[in-house]
DNA sequence: GTGGTCTAGACCACT
DNA sequence: GTGGTCTAGACCACG
């Protein structure tokens, strides 16, 4: 599991960080129950903050996403991921609205909207297979 | 057209008005050509700041969507909506890849998503008639 | 002599206007001596507003370029454009710095710069030959 | 690297500052890599708000001059300089061919031309040697 | 300590 | 009356 992180992007190295490993567990790169390093490795490894490592990790904590005991480490959670609550599907819709809103003001089509997205679909899900 | 601008939200005033005029256009209210309120209109029917506005229109002049005419105004781009280009594509992959992501993570189905996007499409759309 | 003025351009109208001028000048299209429209003629083909027209005008007398008579009108100086002075010069170099130093910061070479100047030498006197 | 503005210039301070930044890396005094002051840093070095330093580091890191990084600061751009593109020589041409024109009128020689921008080149590569 | 965002209020160029 | 520029001073997110 290799994650690489873009110093110079807007989006915040944490927030960066939880979308990677979301993205492995999503590849069946992070299956549930298996361990991620330590704050201290990890943030060693991407050459970044302790604390920027521990705020991801409090926020995949905070959804569920991973456990985090003190003797054991941190865990992809094995009771499995959180569901499609209906807090989630607002958070979801919120997102996703100004993204179809410039789409379609540039002109794209529904069709193509739904190719592009199972294009990313597909290269997320490639490794699973 | 009346805008809404949540002061409370973390996104940025400037981007949720960029967002909101975006979708003002998809949704028909704002036509090619029209007229927006100038900066200090808006700035006080917002109720924020004239440089807050200033900030969005320049971002929507800067991606072509509106025109800024030294001293007639602003007005919606009336040479047509920018095109999607393939840099426009790339940051629509970036935008919408982690918020798949953690739909499939918590076991949204592909189909599910669709509607979900149509649903947004459709509410987006739906002054257009 | 057709003037094309840009209306949704940065560069003031009258500035433009007053670089019209001296492009036809320099094509030959108005030679020494030659009547230019009256203030408000011009504004009324261009569709700008008066002052605008006489401010482009005082600017251009105010260099020597053109002379402007009470009853006569406006017309191309005819004793003459005026020199290289080194006041002149001044504002050339103060000018043309800025240009030079963003060409060379992206690598442009002084070959390929002299190429360039000579396309535009050519093609502001295309019409003299 | 000594930065000198002209606060009583008709030239916009913030772009003063581009200019003065662009001539520093084409002199070798900045370097790809190097650091520049914090927005605060420079802006008092300047006598200037911070609001107008970041408004020209904004505008470099959008020609790809420099890089910002959200917590670590602003460095020249280490990938190298923006290059030569089509959409930068339409831009390029557009700003010279006003300068070319009214030289033309005064009757400068082309050759005269371009031994006055040789000494504008040789200006501003000078500290390379 | 860094840049990002926002405010309040000012003057200027342009039309 | 419009946008463009600038100031002074504030709070926040990030690392």
């Amino acid at each position: 599991m290799f994650i690489k992180i873009d110093l110079q992007s807007e989006i915040p190295i944490y927030t960066q960080l939880q979308n990677r490993i979301i993205e492995g567990i999503v590849s069946g790169d992070l299956k549930a129950g298996e361990p991620l390093p330590s704050v201290r490795t990890m943030a060693s490894d991407l050459g970044v903050n302790m604390h920027t490592v521990n705020k991801a990790y409090n926020f995949l904590k905070q959804d569920g996403f991973i456990q985090i005991h003190r003797q054991k480490g941190v865990v992809i959670n094995p009771d499995g991921m959180p569901e499609v609550t209906s807090e989630y599907l607002g958070k979801f819709k919120q997102e996703i609205r100004p993204i179809i809103a410039e789409a379609l003001c540039r002109g794209m089509k529904e069709e193509d909207f739904s190719t592009f997205c199972q294009e990313v679909f597909n290269n997320l899900q490639e490794k699973r297979g």
